[in-house]
DNA sequence: GCAAAAGTGTTCCGACTACACCCATGC
DNA sequence: GCATGGGTGTAGTCGGAACACTTTTGC
C-alpha cells in the first residue's frame, strides 16, 4: 500500500485521518414485462438523513473485504442468484458525510460504490416489515441521501457502457431466451437509439458467440421464436477485444 | 454515505473495521526521444518492504481529499505542469498490507489508486538524496511492492484505454506538436497495431479538433511538418460522445 | 540529385443502415 | 383470412486498410 511522505526523521505534518468504510450499491435490474430500468432503493432508518430514500449500503466490517462487504448488502436486501457485479468509484473527500462533524476526533467517512445489474424475475425483495425498500424507475428517483445522486448517475453511465461492451446482459437474462429478450434488455437499457432488430439480429449472430437450442417458443401470437443460449466457450477467445453488442 | 444491517436493536454483528485509507499512482510518463512508456517508481525507506520499489503512495490526511492526496503525492515526487490524473480503483481486502497484522487491534490499510499521465520533458523528479525514485520503462519493472504489480496492470490497461478513446494525448503534448510527435505518442504506448501513419493523419484530421497553426516546424532532413494545436472548443460538443482516436 | 520526412489520393472491402419481403403461428 | 411477431435478404453508403504517389526540405 502506502508510505508517508519522505521527510526523513520527526513527522511534523498533518495527522492522519482515520476512516470508516462504506460499501453503496447501486443495484439495476430490467423489468421485461414492462420495459422499465429499475434501480433499489431503500429507506433509511437511522441518522443522519433518517426517514429518506438511499442506496443500499453498509459499512465494511472486520476481516470483510469490499466486495464481500457489497455482497453482503445484496443479500440482505434481495435473493437473487444470477447478477453480474462491479466496482464503480471511492468517493471520499472530507465532509461528504454529516457524521464527521459530529465526532470530537475526525473519523471520516468513505464509500466505495458498487454497481450491480441482478435478474429481475428472480430478485424477491427481503421486506422486514420496519424498512422501506422498493425498485424504483429511472427517471422517477425521489431526491437521495448523502451523494448517493451522483454515484447514481455514475452507475448509470458505467451499466450502458459495460451493457454496450461486455456481455453482461447474459448475466441477467434466463438460460435461454429469444433474441427479442436480448433486444427489449438492450433498447430498455440504452433507448432505442440504434440498430433496429433486424440488424441487431444479424450483428449480434455474426459474433458466433450465441448458440441456437433449436427449441422454439410461443408468445401468444406471432411466429414462434428459437431460444439461444450464451456460448461461453466461443466468447472466451473475444473477452478483452473491443466487442459491440450494440 | 452507508448505513449499517438493517436489524433492529442490539447489533451483535461483527464490529466495524478501522481504516488507514493510502492513495497510490501509477504516473506514466512517454519519453518522446527514446519512444519509450515510462513508470513512476520510489524504493520504500521504511517497513514494510523497505528497499523494495513500489508505486509513489501516501497516507490520507486529515481535511485532505483523495484526489488532494494523489496531487501531493505527484508533486512530492515530480515538478510538472501538465498532466492528467484519474482515479482508477480502490483495493481494499484484508490482508494486502502486512501492516495489519502488526497492530493489536485491527486496523485495516486500504487503497485508493490513481493513474496519471505527466508531461515527460517538463517532469523534473525531485530527488531528495536519501530515496531512491526513477523512470522505469514498461516491460524492465522490478518486483513490486505490496500488490502494487496489479495496481500497476490495472493502471496500464486503463491507459491504453484512455488514450483510445479520450483525447488525454492533448494534455501531455506541448501546445503544438506535429501530427508525427501525436503519431508516435500513441504507438509507443499502444503498440503499432493500429493504423499506419498516413491514415492516422486523415482520421484524426476528420475529427475537426486539431486546428493549423500555419507554423512550421523542421526536424533534421525532410520537408517541415506543421504544427497543430489542440482546439477545446471544438472538442466540446463531442465530449461524451464515442470518440476513437486510435 | 538523392535521401528523408510530410502530406495527398486511390482502390478495395467489410460493416452498418434502411428497408422490403417471406414465414409460422393464434384466432 | 388476417393480424402478429419471427426471421431473411438486398441495395446503398460510409469508413477503415493498404499502399502508391507527390511535395518539400537537408546535404
Amino acid at each position: 500500500m502506502s508510505e508517508r511522505s519522505q521527510r526523513k526523521p520527526t513527522d511534523l505534518v498533518s495527522p492522519l485521518a482515520e476512516f470508516k468504510v462504506g460499501v453503496d450499491s447501486v443495484i439495476f435490474s430490467v423489468d421485461s414485462d414492462q420495459n422499465r430500468l429499475l434501480v433499489l432503493l431503500v429507506m433509511r432508518q437511522d441518522a443522519p438523513f433518517s426517514g429518506e430514500w438511499s442506496l443500499p449500503g453498509t459499512l465494511v466490517r472486520q476481516g470483510e473485504s469490499l466486495e464481500g462487504s457489497a455482497y453482503r448488502v445484496l443479500s440482505e436486501k434481495i435473493r437473487v442468484e444470477n447478477l453480474y457485479l462491479e466496482q464503480l468509484y471511492t468517493f471520499g473527500g472530507p465532509n461528504r458525510d454529516p457524521r464527521e462533524a459530529e465526532t470530537s476526533y475526525g473519523v471520516r467517512y468513505l464509500s466505495v460504490s458498487y454497481f450491480a445489474l441482478v435478474r429481475f424475475a428472480e430478485a424477491e425483495l427481503i421486506a422486514d416489515g420496519v424498512n422501506g425498500i422498493a425498485w424504483y424507475p429511472l427517471g422517477q428517483v425521489p431526491s437521495l441521501a448523502f451523494d448517493h445522486q451522483q454515484i447514481l448517475d455514475y452507475g448509470y453511465r458505467r451499466l450502458r457502457n459495460k451493457l454496450e461492451y461486455s456481455p453482461i446482459a447474459f448475466d441477467v437474462l434466463p438460460e435461454m431466451f429469444t433474441l427479442n429478450d436480448l433486444y427489449q434488455l438492450y433498447t430498455t437499457v440504452l433507448g432505442d437509439h440504434f440498430a433496429d432488430y433486424s440488424n441487431f439480429r444479424t450483428r449480434i449472430l455474426k459474433l458466433g458467440i450465441l448458440s441456437d437450442t433449436g427449441i422454439k417458443t410461443s408468445r401468444g401470437a406471432g411466429r414462434p421464436a428459437s431460444l439461444y443460449r450464451f456460448d461461453a466457450e466461443a466468447f472466451a477467445p473475444l473477452k478483452n477485444k473491443p466487442l459491440v453488442f450494440a
